[in-house]
This record gives C-alpha cells, sequence and structure tokens, in this order.
DNA sequence: AACCTTGTCAACCGCATGGGT
DNA sequence: AACCCATGCGGTTGACAAGGT
C-alpha cells in the first residue's frame, strides 16, 4: 500500500508546474477526461507522477475552480462547517463552489485559524474568571481542533436533529463551542446536537450531506429551528434514535460528537 | 539597498479506503 | 482471505512574495 509506483520511479519532475505542462495536461484531460491517473503522465506525454498531475489538475487547472477572494459569506461558512465538521476539507469544499481543499485548508490555516485564537484569547481575558468556571464544559480559551485521520467520505450517515426545548442541563448537554470563533456562529450545529453525516445510506453520496447542512443553515440563518427534512425522506426508526441520542456521542461538545461520529468504526 | 521575518499557497508525502482479482 | 492497484484525504513542507528594520 501507500505510495503508488508511479511516484517511486526516477527521472520525474518535481516542483512547480510550468505553463508547458499544464497546457499538456488540461488538453489532454480535455480530450480524454478525468481518470485512468495512472497511465496519464505517459500518454499525456509528461514527466510527472500521476498524483502530481490529478493534484495540478484537481486544486488548479479545472475550468471550475474559483481563485482567491473569498467572500465573507464563504469565509463564515467555512467557519460554520469547520465548527460542524472539523478539518474534514474535502467535505466542506464540497459546500463551497469553485473551492478546493486546499485552498480552504490553506486559507483556514494561513487565517481563520489566526482570527479564531486572536479571539479566543480576547474572550479569555474580557470574561471573568468567576463566570467561567461556571461553565465547565466549554473549553473557553482553548481552540479546539479535530484531528483527524485521512479518512475517504465515500458514505453517509444520518442522526436525528433534537429539537432545542429537549437541550436541558444533565445528560444532554449542549455547549455552543462556536464562541471561541467569534460569537454566534455555528450555533446551530451546537443547538441541534447532531445532523446527518456519513454512512447508513450509500446510494445518496455526498449530496445527502449538502442537502442537510443547507438545511440547517437555512433554518439557522431565518432564526429558527425547523423539523429535519432528511427525515421524511429517510425515515429511521425511533430505536436507532434513541440510542444515538442517549449514547456518549452526545456530550458537551457538538464537535467532538461529529468527530465520533465520522471516526466511528461501527458505522456499517 | 540589503537583510530578515512573516505570510501565502502550490505541491509533496504518507496513509487510508474501495474495488478487482 | 490476501494481495495489488487506483485514487482520495489531510498534514506538512518549501519556494516565493511582501513587509519591516
Amino acid at each position: 500500500m501507500g505510495k503508488s509506483s508511479c511516484c517511486s520511479k526516477e527521472g520525474l519532475r518535481k516542483g512547480a508546474w510550468t505553463d508547458w505542462e499544464d497546457k499538456i495536461l488540461a488538453s489532454y484531460i480535455n480530450v480524454h477526461g478525468e481518470g485512468k491517473w495512472r497511465n496519464l503522465p505517459k500518454r499525456a506525454g509528461l514527466k510527472r507522477c500521476c498524483r502530481s498531475c490529478r493534484l495540478r489538475w484537481v486544486n488548479y487547472l479545472r475550468p471550475d475552480i474559483k481563485r482567491g477572494n473569498i467572500s465573507h459569506d464563504e469565509e463564515e461558512l467555512i467557519i460554520r462547517l469547520h465548527n460542524l465538521l472539523g478539518n474534514r476539507w474535502s467535505l466542506i469544499a464540497g459546500r463551497l463552489p469553485g473551492r478546493t481543499d486546499n485552498e480552504i485548508k490553506n486559507y483556514w490555516n494561513t487565517t481563520l485559524a489566526k482570527r479564531a485564537k486572536a479571539q479566543a484569547s480576547i474572550e479569555a481575558k474580557t470574561i471573568p474568571t468567576k463566570s467561567r468556571l461556571n461553565e465547565p464544559s466549554k473549553s473557553s480559551t482553548k481552540i479546539e481542533v479535530i484531528r483527524t485521520k485521512a479518512i475517504r467520505c465515500s458514505s453517509k450517515v444520518m442522526v436525528p436533529l433534537q429539537p432545542p426545548a429537549t437541550h436541558q442541563h444533565g445528560q444532554h448537554h449542549y455547549s455552543n463551542n462556536n464562541e471561541e470563533m467569534g460569537g454566534d456562529i455555528a450555533t446551530i450545529e451546537a443547538h441541534n446536537g447532531i445532523q446527518m453525516l456519513e454512512s447508513l445510506y450509500s446510494d445518496g453520496g455526498c449530496d445527502l450531506l449538502s442537502f442537510e447542512i443547507n438545511e440547517l443553515l437555512k433554518s439557522h440563518d431565518g432564526g429558527e429551528f425547523e423539523e429535519n427534512p432528511m427525515q421524511e425522506h429517510f425515515p429511521l426508526g425511533e430505536a436507532m434514535f434513541k440510542g444515538w441520542s442517549t449514547s456518549h456521542c452526545l456530550d458537551d461538545n457538538g464537535a467532538t460528537d461529529l468527530a465520533f461520529l465520522l471516526d466511528a468504526d461501527e458505522w456499517p
């Protein structure tokens, strides 16, 4: 496993791509389409590793790529989605048409993470120690970044929404993890506890996740919580809901909840 | 002008999964 | 079941640019 053999050949070019290489790659893919990366360099006449070719196409040459100037809306969406999904850049990128996972990852690491950190330190100074002590589960000043393994999102899981009225201190305590990120952003994720993620409905594709997040964001923007529309389409059994809602995955950190679900090996 | 520091981003790398045999 | 191949993902690196001294 690991590194595929096409990349271990000697004599392959590395580093920045030239215009000439870009043209060759783009024109080859325009004619033959994406895929078959392993044979592509040879067929196209490029002295590049197959993965380098794929990366160049996906992150730079693809015609639908939007470059630079991430708008305020996009930025806010990135923050929300990062809070919801953690470092799952490809999933986040899927919600931002024309943006690549690499671009979003870079933007987060260079801009948003710093801003979040600064915001957290401001809050640490402004919030009196006593009141912070009264909020046991809010991890407060520490930026919670979910460290994830590289797991491909090829299937989905849908998790039930929890109406806000049912949120009470005690067993199901939901904190707003996003205060660290600068206020009210993505409160919805924490309040609803969980939404849906991967696995269970393998024929739905990542569109399910897209749809669900869309609905959540919409309902949040509208200032009210709506019923989960996904439940109409995919009525899950009550027992399953119960199992989820009483499991340890619903602790006091929404992001961690999701990480647990995403990383869980138990999902079919 | 020269040097140093910091920020940005394209590209690389290792590890992972899924499918085919 | 075990193996290999193809491909995707996220973390990290390094080249370059911009800004500061």
